[in-house]
RNA sequence: UGGGGUGUAGGUCAAUUGGCAGACCACCCGGCUGUUAACCGGGAUGUUGCAGGUUCGAGUCCUGCCGCCCCAGCCA
C-alpha cells in the first residue's frame, strides 16, 4: 500500500493526505498495542504511530522485526501534531522493509567514546549532531561563495599536485613519472598571486595537505581553505575584506542554521556579540600586554596557544595580531616600511579560544627584496622563476590571506575538536573510514 | 617529538588491602493503547590491549611494547 511520496520536511502541508515517506529507522518503541517508529529520511524526522486494532495483523507482525537504521517505506494519513518535532505525524497504516540493517548497528542512541566513533565515521554522520554539524558546514561554504560573487571575485582551481613550493612546513610526496617528486598542496596561494594579476581579485577554494605531526584539536592533515588574493589592496584593505566576510558568514548561519544550533547546543550570545569593527592590535603591543598580563614570551617569538587566549579573553569578537616579526612569519610577507623588523601581516583570532582562524599578510611586490628573501629561507631560487616573474612583469600592490574552514566551522558551532567538522577528518593517525 | 592520562562484555563504565570479573545500555523472551534515550519481569554476554615478571593467588603490583585521549610545538 503506498500513498503520496512526500519528504518529511513538507508533510504539514500534505495533513488529512495519505502518504508514504522512506527513509531510515531512528528509533522503535513498544507500548503494548501501540508502537512509534521514528524515521529520518534527510529533510527531517517524523514519528509514525502504529495501532495494533487499526492494521492488518501481518503490517503490526512486520513492524516488531523493525531494526535501527533499517530502510523504510511507511504510509499513513499525516495529521497535525503541535507536540511533535516539524508539527506533523503519520498515523501509519503500512510499512515495508526497503533495506534491512541487522541487529549489530554499531551506533546506539547512547554515549560511546571518539575512536570507536570515528572507526565507524561512515555510520556516526547519520547522528542528529552530525548531521547538524554538516548542514553548518554547508551553510558556511556557500556564504563565502555567495560572498565572493556579489563583490565580483572570480573563483579560481589550483593545483593539489605541486613542485615543491610555498611554504616550510611538512609536504606529503609522491613519485610524479619522470618528474621526480609531487607534492601535495599545502597553499594554493602563489598560484592566487599569478591569478590575481589577470583578473584583479580571485579567491581559490579547496583542500589543502599538511604533513604535520601535529596533534591538536585545531589540526588536520587534509583540510579545506579559502584563499582570496587582490590586487591592488593593502594589508588594512585586506583586513577590512576579512572582517566584512567573517561577518557576513557568521550572520548567514545566525539567519538560516538556528535549528542546527539548537542541536549542537550552541549558545548563540556568543555569535550574536560578532560585530564590527574587529580590534587590531600590533604584534608589538600585544608583547607588551602579553607581558603586563606575565606571560614570559619576548619580542621576536612567535606567539603560543596560550598567548592568542590571553590576548583574546579581553574581546568578544575576533582580533587582528599584525605585523609580525619577520623571522616568525613566511619568506613572501611584504617588509613594514615604517618598521624593518616587521612585515605588513595580520592573523586573525576567533573568540571563546577558537584560535587563529585566519592567516594573511601583504605580499612583498619588490622583485629584488622578495629574491633576497627567497635566498636568506635558503630555498631554491630557480624554483620560484615564475613567482619572481609576477615582481618583473607589473608588479602591484596585493595581499591576500587563508581562511580555513574547519576551524570556522568549529567556532561557529562551538565543537570542543576541528575533527567533526569535515565529513571524513584526516589526522595522522586516521586514514579509513 | 616532549609532558600528563587511559586501556575490563558489542557500547559506557565499576571491581575496597592482591582473594569467585560485575552493572547499565544494546540484544532475545514476556507484559503494557501516547511513548519521547519509555517502563516492568526474565535470559544470554569476557583472550581484563600485548609480552614477560613477582606471588599460593594479578583486572589490581613491576618491566617492556602497542593503541587511544588531552596539552605543547608546527599552522588554517
Amino acid at each position: 500500500m503506498t500513498g503520496q511520496m512526500q519528504y518529511i520536511v513538507a508533510l504539514p502541508s500534505a495533513a488529512g493526505t495519505t502518504v508514504t515517506v522512506r527513509g531510515w529507522v531512528q528509533h522503535v518503541r513498544t507500548q503494548g498495542k501501540v508502537a512509534f517508529l521514528v524515521v529520518r529520511d534527510g529533510t527531517g524526522t517524523v514519528q509514525c504511530v502504529f495501532v495494533k486494532s487499526q492494521i492488518p495483523p501481518e503490517v503490526w507482525e512486520r513492524f516488531g522485526t523493525l531494526t535501527l537504521e533499517a530502510a523504510v517505506a511507511v504510509t499513513g494519513d499525516v495529521r497535525l501534531e503541535p507536540r511533535a518535532p516539524g508539527g506533523a505525524e503519520i498515523g501509519a497504516i503500512d510499512v515495508t522493509i526497503l533495506g534491512a540493517s541487522p541487529i549489530d548497528y554499531p551506533i546506539q542512541p547512547k554515549e560511546h567514546g571518539v575512536d570507536f566513533l570515528m572507526d565507524n565515521r561512515h555510520l556516526w554522520l547519520r547522528a542528529p549532531r552530525q548531521v547538524a554539524l554538516m548542514r553548518v558546514r554547508h551553510e558556511i561554504e556557500q556564504a563565502i561563495h555567495d560572498f565572493f560573487y556579489e563583490r565580483d571575485f572570480t573563483r579560481c582551481d589550483t593545483p593539489i599536485l605541486t613542485a615543491a613550493i610555498g611554504e616550510r612546513s611538512g609536504l606529503f610526496s609522491t613519485e610524479y613519472f619522470d618528474e621526480g617528486n609531487a607534492y601535495l598542496a599545502q597553499t594554493g596561494q602563489l598560484y592566487g598571486e599569478a591569478l590575481a594579476a589577470a583578473m584583479g581579485r580571485i579567491y581559490t577554494f579547496g583542500p589543502t595537505f599538511r604533513a604535520e605531526k601535529s596533534k591538536t584539536r585545531r589540526h588536520l592533515t587534509e583540510f579545506w581553505m579559502i584563499e582570496p588574493e587582490m590586487a591592488f589592496y593593502d594589508v588594512n584593505d585586506s583586513m577590512q575584506l576579512q572582517e566584512e566576510l567573517l561577518l557576513a558568514i557568521t550572520h548567514r548561519v545566525l539567519e538560516r542554521r538556528r535549528p542546527e544550533l539548537a542541536v549542537l547546543e550552541r549558545d548563540v550570545s556568543h555569535l550574536e556579540a560578532i560585530v564590527g569593527p574587529f580590534p587590531r592590535i600590533s604584534y608589538t603591543d600585544a608583547i607588551a600586554t602579553l607581558q603586563q598580563k606575565g606571560s614570559a614570551t619576548i619580542w621576536g617569538e612567535d606567539l603560543g596557544a596560550e598567548d592568542e587566549a590571553l590576548l583574546v579573553a579581553d574581546y568578544r569578537t575576533p582580533i587582528f595580531i599584525c605585523n609580525y616579526p619577520k623571522e616568525a612569519k613566511a619568506f613572501y610577507m611584504k617588509e613594514n616600511p615604517d618598521d624593518p623588523r616587521t612585515v605588513l601581516c595580520a592573523d586573525c583570532l576567533a573568540p571563546e579560544g577558537y584560535g587563529e582562524i585566519i592567516g594573511g599578510s601583504q605580499r612583498e611586490d619588490d622583485h629584488d627584496k622578495l629574491r633576497h628573501r627567497i635566498q636568506e629561507e635558503g630555498l631554491d631560487v630557480d624554483a620560484y622563476g615564475w613567482y619572481l616573474d609576477l615582481r618583473k612583469y607589473g608588479t602591484f600592490v596585493h595581499s591576500g590571506f587563508g581562511l580555513g574552514l574547519e576551524r570556522t566551522v568549529a567556532w561557529l558551532c562551538g565543537t570542543p575538536h576541528i575533527r567533526e567538522c569535515i565529513p571524513f577528518p584526516r589526522l595522522m593517525n586516521r586514514l579509513r573510514p
